[in-house]
RNA sequence: GCUGGUGUAGCUCAAUCGGUAGAGCAACUGAUUUGUAAUCAGUAGGUCGCGGGUUCGAUUCCCAUCACCAGCUCCA
């Protein structure tokens, strides 16, 4: 006689087991039609599932966030299936739910053309419209084995074996099809309502490149039509925040044929790149960093040493001058250490930071390139701190500080952060990074800050935290990081002499706030859909008069801006002032101020936003005032 | 690097089932002196990514290559 208590809290009692479905029932039918999982005692179950003894139950619809979840998983199961009728020679291999939808790998013996596609997205709606019985079985994982063996279906026996032994697993089956499957499902096809397959793409089978490549469908599931419609609208528009769209329509940068990876910045461009640097330049400098300037072309021995020739040869640009290799540097830190060596160092100079915006130059795979975010020519706000074991986690705890103070001046509050451990092929002994990896750790956990470990992701010289920013269609991009490094400096002969005067090695931090310049600028334009904001807008104002008459005026306004530092530019084209607004407006110029026979009379100058709000008419003074206030409030 | 797709005028995009290409915007010229997101008229503009092959003839078909786009892998 289970009692059964609901999420509000009342409780209602049964003679005999009952199904999550049948409680719904109990409640109400529209409520039953609904219900596609339940939690019950806080494990997601299948609608069907039988419950014997007194449990808190919660009725998942599609209005859960778990219930879109399942939608999603069971659209997976749909497309399996849908791929199985059409093309019964493909093999099934996994199929996940992911952000804003589910996709599944198949292998098949060509790809999927887009016409395959439309083709499987009918027999999905056929499946749909024939609402079919989603239903779960329990099988031994010797059974399970047998039981896709028999059909054929090689990756997924392959997938149970390495599932222990002794465990039970559960199967669902629809119609003709049958997947492995923890679940739970909605309760029949026709629950999954509103669906799109989106794209195919290629994957390796098990995430590991030497591995055959599989066929991948991505797709995107709602709770209904109107949910769906809406995302492809967030979709669309989202596109439009293209940094590479915008950089093209702006003028900002291009990138051509003959230099892939690397940026072209044009004049526009090169000013927001020249304000973001100016901005963290000063900051660094006023958290007691020095800023340095090392070479582009140094000896390849140097990276022989540090030990990156060994990991990252293959991707190092390199050139020859009289019968020497030079390496075009991917990074500056074993040029500060050189800086570190000049002269003998005692304890009392640590920590030193040493600061460079030093071009680096990496030969990335050809298919990893992406506009600004992705590129083989970078340069990043990167600075080493020498210290002693002992302040490190000082020294990353206020980093953590800055990144996040600068982070809060560019607009960015959500930051995605990760701790990235150990990885199986490193240097340095054990307790060394016991030490480092707590010292992140702490750092962390004293600011309350929110991160997710990543096990084995650290670098081979030492432990790091990540902080990430996402792209306009939610991509993720790492930005800032700090990582302790044990290794480096001993290997290019860094030390210092302690207060007893013995010679120890420095432990070096590597750290980054903003990361490579183009890739935040390309976050930059992104996250402000290319209206940037005052402090950084390439042009910040631009002065249009309505007629001829009005240039003398229009031009002394523009002269005057321009002497108190403002980036501003001048419009006496022979067209009519909606022309120009809209051109202006286009380009994203923040404010617009115009000039007619009315200003020229008041010896003021009326204004206009890229928004199209009217501001109204101001003495000069009174704007720079205004202009100057929100530059300083970075907003 | 891998899989798939794409590459036509400065930009956004058409077209040719093999007979060497067209629009809008931009540019240029002229007229218009204009009050808050497109004034009118005219002119010019392309080795159809690059290289081979098939063919009487290739932008179109085939091969190779480069770049870009999406995803995978990678990211010191």
């Amino acid at each position: 006689m289970p009692v059964i208590t609901l999420p509000d809290g009342s409780k209602r009692e049964f003679d005999n087991a009952v199904t999550v479905m049948e409680v719904a029932q109990s409640i109400g039918s529209g409520l039953a039609k609904a219900t596609l999982a339940g939690r019950v005692n806080d494990e997601l179950v299948d609608a069907s599932t039988l419950i014997e003894n007194d449990a808190t139950l919660q009725i998942i619809t599609a209005k859960d966030a778990e219930g879109l979840e399942v939608i999603r998983h069971s659209a997976a199961h749909l497309l399996a299936q849908a791929v199985k009728r059409v093309f019964p020679e493909a093999q099934v291999t996994i199929g996940p739910v992911i952000d804003n939808g589910f996709y599944y790998d198949f292998s098949y013996e060509r790809a999927f053309t887009p016409d395959d596609i439309k083709k499987i997205e009918k027999e999905m709606s056929r499946l749909v419209a024939a609402n079919l019985k989603i239903t779960r079985s329990v099988v031994s994982r010797d059974e399970a084995i047998k039981f896709f063996r028999d059909l054929g279906e090689e990756y997924k026996a392959e997938i149970i074996e390495s599932i222990p032994a002794d465990q039970d697993l559960s199967l669902y089956t629809q119609g003709d099809f049958t997947d492995l499957c923890r679940g739970p499902h909605v309760p029949s096809t026709s629950k999954i309502k509103a669906f799109k397959l989106m794209k195919i793409a290629g994957a390796y089978w098990r995430g590991d490149s030497n591995n055959e490549m599989l066929q991948r469908i991505y797709g995107t599931a709602w709770n209904d039509k109107k949910d769906l419609a809406d995302y492809l609208h967030r979709l669309e528009e989202a596109e439009k925040r293209d940094h590479r769209k915008i950089g093209k329509a702006l003028s900002l940068f291009h990138t051509q044929e003959e230099a892939p990876g690397m940026v072209f910045w044009h004049e526009k461009g090169w000013t927001v790149y020249q304000q973001v640097e100016q901005y963290i330049r000063n900051k660094l400098r006023a958290h007691g960093y020095g800023e340095v300037r090392t070479p582009q072309v140094v000896d390849r021995s140097l990276w022989e040493k540090s030990g990156h020739w060994d990991k990252f040869g293959d991707m190092i640009f390199t050139t020859q001058s009289d019968n020497r290799d030079y390496a075009i540097k991917p990074m500056n830190c074993p040029c500060h250490v050189q800086i570190y060596n000049q002269g003998l160092k005692s304890y009392k100079d640590l920590p030193l930071r040493l600061a460079e915006f030093g071009s680096c130059h990496r030969n990335e795979p050809s298919g990893t390139l992406h506009g600004l975010m992705r590129v083989r020519n970078f340069v990043q706000d990167d600075a080493h701190i020498f210290c002693t074991e002992d302040s490190i986690q000082a020294e990353v705890s206020d980093f953590i500080d800055l990144l996040f103070e600068v982070y809060k001046d560019f607009g960015f509050n959500e930051v995605i952060i990760k701790l990235s451990t150990r990885p199986e092929k490193r240097v340095g002994s054990d307790a060394d990074w016991d030490k480092a990896e707590k010292a992140l750790e702490l750092a962390l956990d004293n600011k309350q800050l929110v991160w997710d470990l990543q096990p084995g992701e650290g670098a081979f010289y030492g432990p790091k935290i990540e902080f990430s920013l996402k792209d306009c269609l939610e991509r993720v991009w790492q930005c800032g990081t700090i990582q302790v490094d044990f290794s480096m400096p001993g290997r290019l002969d860094a030390s210092y002499i302690a207060e007893d005067g013995s010679k120890h090695v420095p432990v070096m931090l590597h750290r980054a706030i903003l990361g490579s310049l183009e890739r935040f600028i390309g976050i930059l334009i992104e996250q402000h859909a290319g209206n940037l904001p005052l402090w950084l807008a390439p042009e910040q104002l631009v002065v249009l008069n309505i007629a001829s008459r009005h240039d003398e005026y229009a031009q002394q306004v523009v002269a005057e801006l321009q002497k108190q530092g403002f980036r501003a530019k001048i419009d006496l084209r022979n067209e009519k002032i909606g022309f120009k607004i809209r051109e202006h407006s286009m380009q994203r110029v923040p404010y617009l101020l115009i000039i007619g026979d009315k200003e020229l009379d008041k010896q003021t100058l009326t204004v206009r936003t890229q928004k199209g709000e009217d501001l109204g008419s101001f003495s000069l003074n009174e704007f720079t005032q205004r202009l100057n206030n929100e530059i300083e409030q970075k907003k």
